[in-house]
RNA sequence: GCGCCCGUAGCUCAAUGGAUAGAGCAUCUGACUACGGAUCAGAAGGUUAGGGGUUCGAGUCCCUUCGGGCGCACCA
C-alpha cells in the first residue's frame, strides 16, 4: 500500500467516525494549500450541532497521524490541513520502487467482468467509427485485467440478419473463388456495395436473398458453409486491423450475434413464462418499465418480429442473460456509442425485470461520444463517405513516421518502429485523454505534437529518461535509500506516490482520462526535477536516490501508458 | 411532443459539492553552450451560455430559457 490518499483517508475515517459516532468521508483530496487537505468536518456540523472548526480539532486529536503527517492545520472555515513527513514519502517510494507492482494492489474482491467492444460487422470494412469503443474497451480490459480482474473480452460482431441473404447470393453469383479471391485482397465494402446495389436494382436477386436468409435461419448446411467463408474473412480483416492497432482482441474473442442463436427461443420462450411479453402489431415484444415512446406510450424491445424473426433485442437479452448465468459475470461493461444508451437501458431493465440482472451484478453503458473532423462535422473522407479505419492508422504512423525523420541517431528499422508507436498512441491518447462522453475532433498536427497534453510528450518523457540510464551507463539501483531534499523531488515523490489512486479510479470509472492526465502532472512533475536536480552529475546517495526516481518515473509512466494500450519506446 | 448528452480562457480540454475555477496550445517576457532545446521558468488571458433555487459552500445538484448533438417499433 503506497496510496497516499487511501492512508490519509483510512486513518482520518477512523477519527471523524469516533468524533461523529457513524461512518464518515473524510474528504481528503490534494491541496493548493498543503500536500492534503480533509474537509469532512464541514458537512458535520449540521449534525452534531458543533462548530466545524472544533470538529475538525478533535478528529484531528483522535487521529493516528504521526508516522505520516508533519504538520496540520485547521484554516478557514474546518479544513485540515496536513503536510506530510518527508521520511514517510521516502519510506513509500522505497515500497514503491521494490514493487514490481509499483504499489498498486490487486483487487480485494475479483469479479468476473464482460467487457462488450469493438463490434465490427461482417462484409464490411472497420472505419472510425469503430475506434473508440474499440480503444476504450480495450483500455478497460487492459486496466481490469492488471487489476486482478477476470476479464471476458466479447467481440459482439455483427455476423448475422438480413444481409446476409443477399451477401451469400452475391458471393454464389461471383463463384466462390473469384469471390474469396475479391474478399481476400480485403476490399469487403466494394463486395458489400455490389450486393447492395443488386438487391436495390435487380427483383429477382432480392427474392433469392430473402429466400437465402430463410435457410441460412433455418440451418441450412452449405447455406452456413457459405456465411461461415464470408465470416472467416471478415475476421482476418479484423484481426489485421487489431494488429496494426495494438489491441488484445484476437480470435478467441469473436462471439458474434450469431453465437447467440440457439439461445434466441429459450430466451423468449422464458419471458413469455415470466409474463413479460406481449403481442403487439404481430410482433412480441417486452416493455420495459420506464420508458415512452414519441406517442407517450410504453416503448417496446422487439424480441420476435412480424416475419417470425428475432430481433437485436433478442440477442442483446440472450448474451446478458448468457453472462450473468453462463459466464457468472457480475460485471457487464458495454462499450457503446451514447446513441444506443436509450436501448441499452432498456435492454438492462428487462434482464433486471427477468430476473437476469440482479446485485451483485449489474451493467453499465460506457457510452463515448462521436470523433469529428477537424471542420467540426462527422469525420469523413475527402469523397464524403466514412474513413476506414486501416486507412486511418496508416496515416497516423505515416505522419509519424515525417517527424522521427529528424532523429539520425536511430537507423530505419527503429525508425518505422518509433512512428508506428508513435502514431498509433497518438491517436490512442486523443481518444482517451479527454472525458469520453464528449465528442472530439481529430487534429493531426496537435495530437502528433511532442510537446502538450498527447501520448507523444509522454513517450518523450519515458524517452529522455532512458537516454540517462544509457549514456550513464548505469543500472539504478532500485534499493537505493530515497532523499528528498529539493522541492522538486519533493513534488515528483508526491505525483508517483497517486499512481495507485488513479489506477483503482480508471478500473471503477472506466474515465481513463484522469489516468491521462496523472501520466501528464507526473510528466510535467519530472521535467521540473530534470531541469532543477542533476542526477549523473550528482555523488553517492544523491545520485542513487536520483537514479531511483527517474526509474520510477519512467517505470510509472511506462505501466500507465501500458494500461490504456499506448507503447513506449526506449529512444525516439 | 417525450427523453438523453453537451455548452468552462482566443483554441483544445481538466476540475469524486470544498478555499483564489486549473492544464496544454497559441501570444508576450526571460533562462541555461544544455544528463535529449522535441527544454524550462514567468506573465497575460474567466460574469463557467443566461436567469432563478437548494446548501455553511455550486462549474458540479434542482427548475427554467437559449444554443448544439442524439434517441424514440420490427436496422444493429
Amino acid at each position: 500500500m503506497t496510496d497516499l490518499e487511501s492512508l490519509l483517508n483510512d486513518r482520518l475515517a477512523a477519527a471523524f467516525a469516533a468524533v461523529a459516532g457513524e461512518a464518515v468521508d473524510p474528504v481528503v483530496r490534494r491541496s493548493q494549500h498543503a500536500d492534503f487537505q480533509a474537509d469532512g468536518a464541514l458537512p458535520l456540523a449540521r449534525r452534531l450541532g458543533r462548530a466545524p472548526r472544533e470538529i475538525a480539532a478533535d478528529a484531528l486529536g483522535r487521529a493516528d497521524l504521526a508516522d505520516l503527517v508533519a504538520t496540520a492545520e485547521i484554516s478557514g472555515p474546518g479544513f485540515i490541513n496536513l503536510k506530510l513527513r518527508d521520511d514517510a514519502l521516502a519510506g513509500l517510494l522505497a515500497a514503491m520502487s521494490r514493487d514490481e507492482r509499483l504499489g498498486v494492489p490487486t483487487t480485494a474482491a475479483p469479479e468476473t467482468v464482460v467487457i462488450d467492444y469493438s463490434a465490427p460487422n461482417v462484409a464490411k470494412e472497420m472505419h472510425a467509427g469503430h475506434l473508440r469503443t474499440t480503444v476504450i474497451g480495450d483500455a478497460a480490459a487492459r486496466t481490469l485485467d492488471w487489476l486482478g480482474h477476470d476479464v471476458r473480452r466479447a467481440n459482439h460482431v455483427g455476423d448475422w440478419g438480413t444481409p446476409f441473404g443477399m451477401l451469400i447470393e452475391h458471393l454464389l453469383d461471383l463463384g466462390e473463388t473469384d469471390a474469396a479471391h475479391d474478399l481476400s485482397i480485403g476490399d469487403l465494402n466494394a463486395f458489400y456495395q455490389s450486393a447492395r446495389m443488386k438487391f436495390d436494382a435487380d427483383p429477382a436477386f432480392a427474392e433469392r436473398s430473402r429466400q437465402r436468409v430463410v435457410a441460412l435461419q433455418s440451418g441450412d448446411p452449405a447455406t452456413l458453409r457459405l456465411w461461415r467463408l464470408l465470416v472467416d474473412e471478415s475476421e482476418k480483416h479484423c484481426l489485421a486491423v487489431y494488429t496494426k492497432l495494438g489491441v488484445t482482441l484476437t480470435a478467441e474473442h469473436f462471439c458474434g450475434e450469431s453465437y447467440y442463436n440457439d439461445m434466441l427461443a429459450p430466451v423468449v420462450d422464458a419471458l413469455d413464462g415470466l409474463g413479460l411479453l406481449r403481442e403487439s402489431d404481430g410482433a412480441l415484444c417486452v416493455f420495459p418499465q420506464g420508458f415512452t415512446g414519441r406517442d407517450g406510450e410504453p416503448m417496446p424491445i422487439i424480441v420476435r418480429k412480424r416475419d417470425g424473426g428475432y430481433g437485436y433485442g433478442a440477442t442483446d437479452l440472450a448474451a446478458i442473460r448468457h453472462r450473468t448465468q453462463d459466464l457468472k459475470a457480475t460485471r457487464l461493461l458495454y462499450v457503446v456509442g451514447s446513441p444506443q444508451h436509450q436501448h441499452l437501458e432498456m435492454v438492462f431493465q428487462t434482464a433486471r425485470e427477468a430476473g437476469w440482472l440482479s446485485e451483485p451484478a449489474r451493467a453499465v453503458h460506457v457510452g463515448f461520444g462521436q470523433v469529428l473532423g477537424a471542420d467540426g462535422k462527422k469525420l469523413a473522407s475527402r469523397a464524403g463517405d466514412a474513413v476506414m479505419l486501416m486507412d486511418l492508422l496508416d496515416e497516423a504512423v505515416a505522419r509519424a513516421a515525417a517527424i522521427v525523420e529528424n532523429n539520425p541517431d536511430l537507423d530505419a528499422d527503429t525508425r518505422a518502429e518509433v512512428a508506428r508507436m508513435v502514431g498509433i498512441g497518438a491517436i490512442k491518447y486523443v481518444d482517451l485523454s479527454s472525458d469520453r462522453i464528449k465528442d472530439y475532433s481529430f487534429n493531426w498536427d496537435r495530437m502528433l505534437s511532442f510537446s502538450g497534453d498527447t501520448g507523444a510528450y509522454l513517450q518523450y518523457t519515458y524517452a529522455r529518461i532512458n537516454s540517462i540510464f544509457r549514456r550513464g551507463g548505469v543500472v539504478p539501483d532500485r534499493a537505493a535509500a530515497v532523499l528528498l531534499d529539493s522541492p522538486a523531488e519533493r513534488a515528483l515523490a508526491m505525483e508517483l506516490l497517486g499512481f495507485a489512486a488513479v489506477v483503482a479510479d480508471a478500473g471503477a470509472t472506466m474515465q481513463f482520462h484522469r489516468l491521462a492526465g496523472y501520466l501528464q502532472g507526473l510528466a510535467g512533475a519530472y521535467t521540473a526535477f530534470y531541469d532543477s536536480c542533476p542526477v549523473l552529475k550528482a555523488d553517492g546517495p544523491v545520485r542513487a536516490s536520483r537514479l531511483l526516481l527517474c526509474d520510477l518515473t519512467a517505470r510509472v509512466v511506462a505501466q500507465g501508458l501500458d494500461l490504456l494500450g499506448i507503447e513506449a519506446p526506449e529512444r525516439m
